[in-house]
RNA sequence: GCCCCAGUAGCUCAGUGGCAGAGCACCACUCUCGUAAAGUGGGGGUCGCAGGUUCAAAUCCUGUCUGGGGCUCCA
């Protein structure tokens, strides 16, 4: 059965006319109607499944029981509403359900019940808490008559049954509980692990990189786009560029062989339609010409596609499928979707191994996690700055101990684990690296999973070496994680420390360049045209402003360095270099600041300035 | 999806039933400057949108859109 529970200031229904024929007729009383005040109204349909009354309505009464004690309700309102399935069960059965229920729970609360079988007219004010809606599905085990078996609801309801346990395991490999672990040294852990665990959290105000990522002119929202879909301004697009290169470049270095694959698939592919019931209307969806499509939500539809076609032999194993998605698309729940955190349309570099055997794939998975941790330090977010979550299924632990107590000792502190004691996705182990922002929210960045499911869903096939047809295992890593998130995470980093800085080569301007009077702006574009040569993003602020309004501007725009050109400086071949942050300043000559900050760029990707290298001919974003 | 809050100039915001405001930014002019904000003047508004109440609506009511937060969710 459906049950809808509605905490209400009131109710007031009203039997108006028979909906079933054979229903029986009406007392006096019974066509008044009634009311209630303060109290849980619950709405009910009776299903197929049903048969078993006792059970059902044992079912039933605990749930409400639970409920109403938690929103302290004393009175409950049984209310049929057939509307919320469409499987209904006979109304013998519904009517002896609900008679029963009522008998039960006038033990304990004030019970009124509105008739079956009647169109009623009804008028209610449910309260706003969070707790004042619930649904609930009440099965009973045995006596279903029709089994719900589409993968949709076997999907969902695994994931309801889904047993967690939580541990941090420190990298002497050793398992605590997580209630009893000493935190003391690791309070960012603690944050993660109490995100990740507990249900309710304090209100929280706006993460800090919503409002840089505008103040930068970096991103900003498309009120004519869906939200969650977002516009880069110049400088945000470059950052975003040189992220994407650097993680590319690293896949590539990995052994990642790049291809592209469509952003949309038909929903009524036979190998996609299944996996895609499983997440029902959580993705686009877009009509054309009579067929429906949706918009992938990771890399792994197309390069699954494209590796089923292909002829593979244990000798060609690990074979490394990357793809850097622009973007994937997922239609995640409005009240979720938060400046960079959490998108519906992200870009996502993903990089799928083929591997023929588990000790293939765990040996790959080492090499991958360390990557993963080097990827994101080169981008600018340390080891510290991340937590590391590990989940698997205790059977995979068991039989893999070493393999697991590996990842924890390389990671270096304590992590969070979460165990459970059946699969019920298609991976049997898979960690994240985790980022706890301003707020005390945690993102997942870096992550990597043991597929042990979609090698067979889509056909992927390798011959081995006995002739034979096998499905490979496959890791699913991002190494990296959206490349919005570790925008994300550079921003709430640099907010919660107080720097106020964007690593040095993802700096928009690297080094501006102050002529100290407009007759000096001549000599300082043709010093930035030379920086430029270099490598090295300069720009030139041109406008007709005080030497003290030009410092603060650049500090605004968290520019690294600035010299001052004027007559000296280009008499003497003496700059002296203002490092943002840092007190007091550096004579050098051209020459060593040229050499300075190319070392500081060392071989980290490079994109020239963004916008015009005269600040006098850029227009203002934001 | 549900609940709560917000939306006024490019930005940050004041204005709570009676002439649409401030600072910054922008434009013009003066100043040509040495490491965190020179001076004077000027332009700029569908008060998110739609409807309603009123002699009169940015202000009150209804709906809606967008953003933020919470719940749920996060393959």
């Amino acid at each position: 059965m459906k049950i809808l529970l509605l905490h209400v200031d009131y109710i007031k229904f009203k039997p108006l006319k028979k909906a079933l024929r054979k229903i029986e007729g009406l007392s006096d009383a019974e066509k008044k109607g009634g009311e209630a005040e303060e109290a849980l109204v619950v709405l009910t349909a009776i299903e197929k499944g049903d048969s078993d009354v006792k059970a059902v309505v044992g079912k039933l009464v605990d749930e409400v029981k639970d409920v109403a004690g938690q929103v302290k309700a004393k009175n409950v309102v049984l209310y049929p509403y057939a509307h919320l399935s469409n499987d209904l069960g006979s109304p013998e059965i519904a009517v002896k359900v609900l008679e029963q229920a009522e008998k039960e729970l006038k033990k304990n609360f004030k019970v009124s019940r509105a008739p079956f079988g009647y169109y009623k007219e009804f008028e209610m004010k449910v309260k706003g808490h969070p707790l004042s809606e619930l649904s609930r599905e009440i099965s009973v085990g045995g006596g279903k008559s029709k089994k719900d078996d589409s993968s949709e609801s076997k999907a969902l309801k695994a994931e309801e049954k889904l047993q967690s346990y939580w541990h941090i395991m420190t990298p002497d490999g050793k398992l605590h509980d997580v209630g009893k672990f000493n935190f003391k040294n690791y309070a960012n852990l603690k944050k993660f692990a109490v995100y990740e665990k507990s249900k309710f959290r304090k209100m929280v105000k706006e993460p800090a990189h919503i409002k840089l990522m505008k103040k930068l002119e970096l991103v900003d929202y498309e009120p004519g786009s869906d939200s969650g879909n977002l516009r880069y301004y110049p400088k945000g697009r470059m950052i975003k560029a040189l992220i994407e290169e650097y993680v590319t470049k690293r896949m590539q270095e990995y052994g990642g062989v790049e291809v592209e694959t469509p952003i949309m698939y038909d929903m009524k592919n036979p190998i996609l339609e299944k996996y895609l019931q499983k997440f029902p209307a959580r993705q686009y969806q877009i009509n054309s010409d009579k067929r429906n499509f949706f918009l992938r939500f990771s890399a792994c539809f197309g390069q699954f596609l494209m590796a089923k076609d292909v002829s593979i032999s244990y000798k060609n194993l690990p074979f490394k499928f990357y793809e850097l998605t622009r973007y994937s698309f997922r239609r995640e729940q409005s009240g979720e979707v938060a400046g960079l955190r959490r998108l519906r349309a992200f870009t996502m570099p993903d990089v799928h191994v083929l591997c023929k055997d588990i000790s293939q794939a765990m040996t790959e998975y080492k090499t991958r996690f360390l990557l993963s941790l080097d990827v994101l330090d080169k981008i600018g977010l340390k080891r510290e700055d991340v937590e590391l979550a590990v989940r698997f299924t205790k059977d995979f632990y068991k039989k893999n101990k070493k393999f697991v107590e590996w990842i924890i000792k390389e990671f270096g502190r304590p992590v969070l684990i979460e165990m459970w004691d059946e699969r019920s996705f298609y991976f049997i182990l898979k960690y994240e690296l985790n980022f706890v922002d301003s707020v005390n929210k945690a993102a997942a960045l870096s992550t990597d999973q043991i597929d042990v499911e979609n090698a067979e869903r889509y056909g992927i096939k390798f011959t081995d070496k006995d002739n034979k047809k096998k499905y490979p295992l496959i890791l699913h890593c991002s190494p990296s994680g959206a490349v919005e998130r570790v925008m994300y995470a550079l921003l709430e980093k640099t907010s919660m420390n107080g720097t106020n800085s964007l690593p040095y080569w993802l700096a928009p301007t690297q080094i501006r360049l102050l002529p100290i009077s407009d007759k000096f702006n001549k000599k300082a574009e043709e010093l930035a045209e030379e920086f430029n040569k270099n490598n090295i993003r300069a720009d030139v602020d041109d406008n007709s402003e005080t030497s003290k309004k030009k410092i603060v501007d650049s500090e605004k725009e968290w520019v690294p360095f600035t010299i001052f050109v004027g007559a000296k400086e280009i008499k003497d071949n003496v700059f002296a270099l203002r490092e943002r942050g840092k007190k007091g300043l550096i004579n050098l000559s051209k020459e060593e600041v040229i050499s300075k900050l190319k070392e500081l760029q060392s071989n980290m990707p490079w994109r020239p300035v963004p916008l015009p290298v005269l600040l006098s001919k850029r227009p203002i974003f934001v």
